[in-house]
DNA sequence: CTCGTACAATTCGGTGCCGAACGACAACGG
DNA sequence: CCGTTGTCGTTCGGCACCGAATTGTACGAG
C-alpha cells in the first residue's frame, strides 16, 4: 500500500476545490486508522489465522465466546462489533467447523446462546498467544506508552461516534427523508 | 459496541491461560483499531455516503482516482487498500453509476485506466467537504496534535507491516507449505 | 518469427457484511 | 384467555473482499 505523502496529496485537494477549508489532520488520522486496520487485519490472518483457516471476524467470535464463555448471540455480535445478521453466518461457519456450538436459552425460547466447543477451547488456548505475538509485532514500532496514547485516542473517537453520531446524522439529514440502503431486503410484494 | 474494561479482559484472559505472558498494550492498540475503523466506516456510510448510494470502498476508489487523474487499475487498487480482484468488481458498480470510465490504455493493451465521468467529478466535488466534515467530527475529540501523533503512530504500524511483515510471515512458517486458503478458486479439474 | 517468460486485468469460489423484513416467542394489559 | 407490543435470531438482496486460476498482451532470446 504505497502512501502519496500527505503535503502532496493536500495540494492535489487544493487543486481541485480551491480554497475551501480541508481539516487534514483530521483527514489524516482516519485515513491512516483505515490503513493500519486493513495492514494488520491481512498480516494476521495470512500468518497464524491461515493455518487455522479461521477469517478475522471468524477469530474474534471465537475470542468473544472464549472470553465470555456462553453468551447470547445478540450480544456477542455487539462484543465482536458486527452486526447480528452477520453474526449468524460467522456462527454457522464456526459450527460447521466444529469449534462452537448453539445452546437453547434454558427459559427464552426465543434466545440462543452460543459456546465453545472442546475443540474450540483447545484451538484457543494454542491460538491466543500466536496471534498476540502478532499484535506485538505489528506494534513493536511503538513504545508500551505510545500504545497506550495511540488507544486512547481511539478511543475516545470510537466514544465520540457512539455518543454523538446518532444525534449528528439526525441533524445532517435536518428532517429530510433517511435516504433508503439500494441493497437490502425488500417489502414482500 | 460496548468496550469490555481492559483489566477485567486482562483478568479473565489470565484465567484461561494462566501466567503465560500477555502484551496487552499492543493487544488493545490493535483492537482500538479495528473498533474505530469500524465505527468511522458505519457513521460515515450512514451520513453521507448513504445519500449517494456509494459505499466506504466506493468512495475510496472515486477518491483515488478524482486526486489522481486517470490511473492504471492496478495503483488505484494499490492506493486504495484493495485487492485488484476486488477492484475490478468496484469499479464495475462505480461504472454502471454513471461515476466512472474505463480507458484503454494508449500503448500497453494489457493496461486499462480508471478515470472519472463528468459526473463522476461534480459528484465529487459537492461530496468531499462533507465527507470530510464527518472526519473532522468524529476526530472531534482529540487535538490537532493528538490527531497527528495518532496517524503517526498508526503510520509506524502500516510501515511495520509492509517493511517486515513477509519476512515474519516466512520465519513463522519456519520452512513449512504456506498453507492453502479454503475458500478462492480451485485449480481446473 | 516463435517460443517462453513476465505481467496485466478479469473470473470465480467461499465468506463477510449490513440492515430491512420476517417469524417465533415473551410480556403485559385487559 | 387473548390481543398488542416488543424483542430475539434468522433470512435475504446486493455488494465487498481475498487470492488462485485464467486469459490476454508484451517482450526478449534464439
Amino acid at each position: 500500500m504505497t502512501q502519496r505523502p500527505i503535503v502532496e496529496t493536500e495540494q492535489l485537494v487544493k487543486a481541485k476545490l480551491g480554497d475551501i477549508a480541508i481539516r487534514h489532520d483530521q483527514m489524516a488520522v482516519v485515513a491512516n486508522i483505515h490503513r493500519a486496520a486493513s495492514a494488520v487485519r491481512q498480516h494476521v490472518e495470512n500468518s497464524v489465522l491461515r493455518g487455522a483457516d479461521l477469517t478475522w471476524t471468524g477469530f474474534v467470535v471465537l475470542w468473544v465466546v472464549w472470553i465470555s464463555g456462553e453468551t447470547e448471540t445478540r450480544l456477542v455480535a455487539e462484543e465482536a462489533g458486527i452486526s447480528k445478521g452477520t453474526l449468524t453466518g460467522v456462527a454457522r461457519t464456526l459450527e460447521s467447523r466444529g469449534l462452537v456450538r448453539r445452546i437453547e436459552h434454558p427459559s427464552d425460547g426465543r434466545r440462543v446462546l452460543l459456546g465453545l466447543t472442546d475443540e474450540g477451547e483447545e484451538l484457543m488456548r494454542t491460538l491466543f498467544p500466536d496471534f498476540n505475538a502478532e499484535e506485538a509485532f505489528v506494534a513493536a514500532p511503538l513504545s508500551a506508552e505510545e500504545c497506550r496514547s495511540t488507544a486512547d485516542a481511539l478511543r475516545k473517537i470510537v466514544v465520540q461516534v457512539e455518543t454523538h453520531g446518532e444525534e449528528r446524522r439526525l441533524e445532517l439529514l435536518d428532517g429530510a427523508e433517511p435516504a433508503p440502503r439500494r441493497s437490502g431486503r425488500r417489502a414482500k410484494g
